[in-house]
DNA sequence: AAATACGACAACCGCTCAACT
DNA sequence: TAGTTGAGCGGTTGTCGTATT
């Protein structure tokens, strides 16, 4: 924590006296009139200087987080309740993971991004997610704030278009493409089920990822359980393992409470009981909640060490966590997002104000009838899905501007032209396929493996080509950039199979804190085991949150399999 | 050595939503 | 039911350090 705090501050140390210039010379200062707690108090803006931070850590072990418009009041601070309240979540409080991204991290983040759109906070929060096989997953970015994540992501993308490469790696064009294709061949999305979900989502039709999210409050779970009566969760689960990536299953009928904040776009997840028509395991508000009190991930690790895999068949490839096909059904209003941010370069105008394009279902009707014309019209989906966004939004670009790519992409022959069609969105996938590796038959390379590939004990991260060996088998050096992300991926991923502790779950220190949501507990408990099935009641727990009151709202922050080890696979259950 | 470009990071702003009155 | 307030999120901007020219 100290470490942590050391770490939150990198400019404190010149900052007292660079900030006295900073703040007394030319003070940045709100004469608070932006903020509630103003109240005619000259609130200070710009950088926090260390008695600041002291200050507000000391609030905040008094007060606990929340009610941040008082903290100026309570502690003498002369900032605005959200700048605080910032500074906590993003620099001081407990466990947050600083320094730069590991090269799983990275994939991560864009396998989220490719799936959630621009929600940092979310990803952020996110806890586990399910590999692609559907038999384990994996533990993600413990400790990285929002805005971590968001400047990484929009740093990525300044770099990557200075490059003229795609914002998602040729993989998840791919696989996007051939779950597509997929969708197509099945048919097992019911279009017109607006009702459900978003109908665009077109591969919700896949079993969702089940992710340790947004379990809320008793009463969140107790509708959780409720509204899952028409569902044979466990059926659901058996079905989730059982699937693949083109299982296809229609996602089951889901209703929801309450529409949670900024969450409606996507997916529930602080009410969260249910994800893609799934129910959620993961709690992203609970994890982030948690985390705010320095509670959320066994605390006391290593912030390397948090970075879980449960995936000890597949070496460090669980991280990757191969689920990125999965998209999540929107449920509700639907936020359209994609990111202008994403391609400033690009040129938007065909965009119009008009809702970003859909995605799989009009990459099929792209497919089908070229024009990209025609899926910017009749495109309802407001999927949140960073990806297929970026595969419209690139091939613009890309076939407008990025000469160089589709002269490259003359030679291309792995990938028919007839699979792709005239699709230029896809054919910049095509074209940086080559670029990356040789190019990737589509048809040589299963969805199942194929983040598995991405993913590969070459370490490379998505950001970059696959390595070879991951398609063709044979071993490609990775370029002297990518070496120290070998490097890290290769300590990483010793990391991850050393952390083979039965308790490693069990979230240390805090979990000891632990005192109300017994009730939550027991409902959760029951909840989860019925989703596993009775047989497994046991040997599951769900682990009560601590009195922290944002613990105290989400009812518990934690789960944890009993007797199981940290590092197991889905099929270890009962 | 100076100028410039770039990346990383911190912080702020505006907006939205949920809870409360 | 409408208005207010607190909190959170995503987007944007500003600053600093470093690499490059």
């Amino acid at each position: 924590m100290i470490e942590d705090l050391q770490m939150s501050r990198t400019t404190n140390e010149s900052e007292d006296g660079l900030l006295s210039k900073y703040h007394s010379d030319s003070p940045l200062i709100d004469e608070g009139n932006g903020g509630s707690s103003g109240g005619g108090i000259v609130l200070k803006k710009g950088p926090w200087t260390s008695a600041e931070d002291a200050l507000l850590v000391e609030y905040v072990k008094k007060h606990g987080e929340g009610n941040w418009n008082a903290v100026q009041k309570h502690s003498g601070l002369s900032r605005c309740g959200k700048s605080c309240r910032l500074r906590w979540a993003n620099h001081l409080r407990p466990n947050l993971k600083k320094g730069a991204f590991t090269a799983d991290e990275e994939r991560l983040i864009i396998e989220l991004h490719a799936k959630m759109g621009n929600k940092w906070a979310r990803m952020a929060a996110h806890f586990y997610v399910w590999n692609r096989n559907g038999l384990d997953f994996t533990l993600v970015l413990p400790g990285r704030t929002d805005n971590e994540i968001k400047n990484y992501w929009n740093t990525r993308i300044k770099r990557r278009q200075r490059a003229g490469l795609p914002l998602y790696p040729p993989d998840l064009c791919l696989q996007a493409f051939q779950e597509n294709q997929q969708g197509q061949n099945t048919g097992g999305i019911n279009c017109g089920d607006r009702g459900q979900h978003d109908p665009l989502q077109a591969k919700s039709f896949e079993i969702p990822d089940v992710v340790f999210d947004g379990l809320k409050g008793s009463s969140e779970v107790l509708s959780y359980v409720s509204e899952f009566q028409d569902i044979p969760v466990s059926s659901m689960l058996l079905k989730r393992i059982a699937s693949t990536p083109y299982y296809s299953l229609p996602t089951p009928t889901i209703h929801y409470q309450k529409r949670p904040r900024e969450s409606s776009d996507v997916f529930p997840d602080s009410t969260g009981c249910v994800q893609n028509g799934f129910p959620l395991y993961q709690n992203d508000t609970c994890a982030e909640a948690a985390s705010s009190f320095g509670l959320s991930f066994p605390s006391d690790l290593d912030p390397d060490k948090t970075l879980l895999s449960f995936n000890v068949t597949q070496g460090g490839q669980s991280l990757s966590n191969g689920n990125s096909s999965t998209s999540r059904p929107a449920y509700g209003p639907v936020k359209l997002e994609l990111p202008s941010l994403q391609y400033p370069e690009t040129d938007l105008g065909t965009w119009g104000t008009s809702p970003p394009p859909p995605l799989l279902e009009s990459v099929d009707a792209l497919i089908q009838s070229s024009p990209i014309g025609a899926f910017e019209s009749d495109c309802s989906s407001p999927r949140n899905s960073g990806l297929l966004d970026a595969l419209l939004h690139e091939s613009k670009y890309l076939s407008g501007g990025k000469k160089h790519l589709s002269d490259k992409s003359t030679n291309s022959s792995s990938i028919s032209p007839g699979d792709m069609a005239d699709c230029g969105t896809l054919n910049f996938c095509k074209n940086d396929c080559e670029d990356y590796a040789e190019l990737i038959s589509p048809l040589a390379q299963s969805s199942t493996s194929f983040f598995n590939g991405c993913i590969s004990a070459s370490g490379s991260s998505l950001d970059e080509p696959p390595s070879a060996e991951t398609i063709t088998g044979s071993v490609v050096k990775p370029e002297p950039a990518e070496a120290d992300l070998v490097q890290d991926k290769e300590k990483e991923s010793k990391r991850q199979m050393d952390f083979t502790c039965p308790d490693a779950l069990l979230v240390s220190d805090w979990f000891e804190q632990s005192s109300g949501c017994v009730k939550d507990h027991g409902i959760m408990t029951d909840a989860i085991a019925t989703l596993l099935g009775d047989n497994s009641a046991a040997d599951f727990e769900l682990i009560p949150s601590t009195s922290s009151p944002a613990s105290q709202e989400f009812g518990f922050s934690y789960c944890a399999w009993n007797n199981m080890p940290a590092v197991c696979q889905m099929s270890d259950l009962p």
